[in-house]
DNA sequence: CACCCTAGTAAAAGTCTCTTGACATAGCGT
DNA sequence: ACGCTATGTCAAGAGACTTTTACTAGGGTG
């Protein structure tokens, strides 16, 4: 598949949430800890089903969460 | 990961942006013709990135393509 | 110090996504 | 009938995502 980056606001939607830590999203979330970490450091992209799980979980539309930046434009 | 389901109209909105062929999404979104027709059909979910890729080249937003329902209420 | 909480690293294993290639069906025009 | 286009089926394999488990480290509290 071709490039075009992902950025999140994982980390900073979890603060203006309250303060939740990795665990509590993760349980929100229905995924583990190591999941959240991974994608607060941009290790992988989520599936589009934990990415909806994860914007519900914060409370946020999924574009409000992950930003796609097409290269060619 | 927990359930939740997630529908898609990319059948319906290929249709209204100008008559799109499979072939035609797929080379713009930059995947297989085999992939569009697995997603038309629910085999599986995209991953985030395709999502958005399918979603730009249906000239919509994410949420406008694929439609997330949770099963808990 | 001892204890708990939060965050991070690492590796193995399993599941899911996506591609490639070959083949089948139906409609339409000649 | 023949060729062309659009859609669909099937299977194998590579690569990406996610979980599980174990371990490290800093900060705060008693």
């Amino acid at each position: 598949m071709p490039e075009g980056r992902i950025m999140n606001r994982i980390r900073y939607l979890r603060f203006i949430n309250g303060e939740m830590t990795q665990e509590q999203l993760a349980e929100k979330a229905g995924c583990t800890r190591q999941t959240i970490i991974a994608l607060e450091q941009r290790k992988y992209h989520p599936s589009l089903l934990l990415a909806f799980r994860i914007a519900r979980a914060l409370g946020q539309g999924i574009e409000d969460v992950f930003q796609y930046e097409e290269q060619g434009g």
